[in-house]
DNA sequence: CGGATTCTGGAACGAACGCTACAAAATTCG
DNA sequence: CGAATTTTGTAGCGTTCGTTCCAGAATCCG
């Protein structure tokens, strides 16, 4: 063996997807990373790879931590129809505390990367195709009427808050856009 | 008077849109404008001031031709329902024959240059809620109910069809998100 | 301890970034 | 034709980009 790593490789992470998470990928810079991350820019390029990789490792902790988590976490403690629900609700809130617009790493991704990027695209593509299949899950669960349709379209819906929360949009409008979507819900087969 | 200009303004001005539609903001570099644009730098700086100001030229030229241009020409062959609809269906085509994804550069910034610069994200709001107002119009002349809240839902699902494009959604995804949604343009006062 | 291996900080690489300075070229007016 | 004014090409400004190199520090095995 040899010298062991002087920082926490997943709290290092943590900090990259912050960075990455706040400013987009082009506007990242390595040393933006370094910085946050508290490490040396030779320690990045030893642990993982390079910028690139470390975008990729990044988008897969986020959705590991943030979409799966929260998917998991909404499925166990609800019926299948307020799991949507929930889901949409929190998004919702979660956009209008987030003081500096974030929004979701996947989403903005999504438009900034994912088009330049097949491979990274690829997984983008993954990750919104996990969520839909969350929908589409719980809606069969729950007995809705073309549930096939309805989960693509809650999907739709979801990726719209998201953007429209990204130019400030307000409460109501967000509930706006929300509030059909969840009325879809109570269409029975 | 003085020497006169070599190259057609606006039609520059065309290249630089491709361009930051193609690319993003931070993306694209003076000298792929320079280069699209068929000019010097000395001359990019001379006639639109900066590379922020260019892009702000770039996004009310974009709106102009694109979106209202969209907007008024489906209002005029259009009744409201037909030009809702019209519209949605519209974006799924051409977002499917836009083989390099460029999507919507009104969404794109909404994501990529809104959230970091405020001047520029009321724009891109203004020029969003311009789509709403179209829904809103024609949901009120179509005497649909709750026009408020679906007009907000049709700008959502407009939004969430163009982010599922630039990851390569095929066309019964797209299909799917809009459908239900024109469902709604049934439901009468 | 000594050799092997890995990690770390710092310096530096060439390239690209947005932007500007400057002088030559082109135009209008007197 | 000049004087005045604006546009143009070129060259280069200082900065930052992502990345690499390298010597030294730290750790494990024998």
């Amino acid at each position: 063996m040899a010298r062991l790593k002087e920082f926490d490789e997943d709290r290092a992470l943590d900090a990259a997807v912050d960075c990455f998470w706040a400013r987009g990928y082009e506007a990242t810079s390595v040393r933006d990373l370094t910085d946050a991350m508290g490490i040396g820019g030779a320690s990045l390029y030893n642990a993982y790879g390079d910028k690139r990789a470390l975008f990729a490792r990044s988008l897969e902790r986020y959705a590991n931590r943030s979409m799966r988590e929260r998917i998991a976490r909404l499925e166990a403690a609800h019926r299948p129809k307020e799991a949507i629900a929930a889901f949409l609700a929190e998004i919702i809130e979660r956009s209008l505390k987030d003081r500096d617009r974030k929004g979701c790493l996947l989403v903005n991704s999504a438009l900034d990367v994912a088009p330049h990027d097949a491979a990274i695209g690829k997984v983008v593509a993954g990750y919104l195709d996990e969520i839909r299949a969350f929908f589409r899950r719980n809606l069969d669960a729950a007995h809705v009427a073309n549930a096939d349709e309805v989960s693509a379209h809650l999907l739709g819906v979801l990726l719209g808050i998201r953007v429209l929360a990204r130019t400030g949009a307000r409460r109501k409008l967000l509930e706006g856009v929300a509030r059909p979507a969840l009325a879809l819900l109570e269409t029975h087969q």
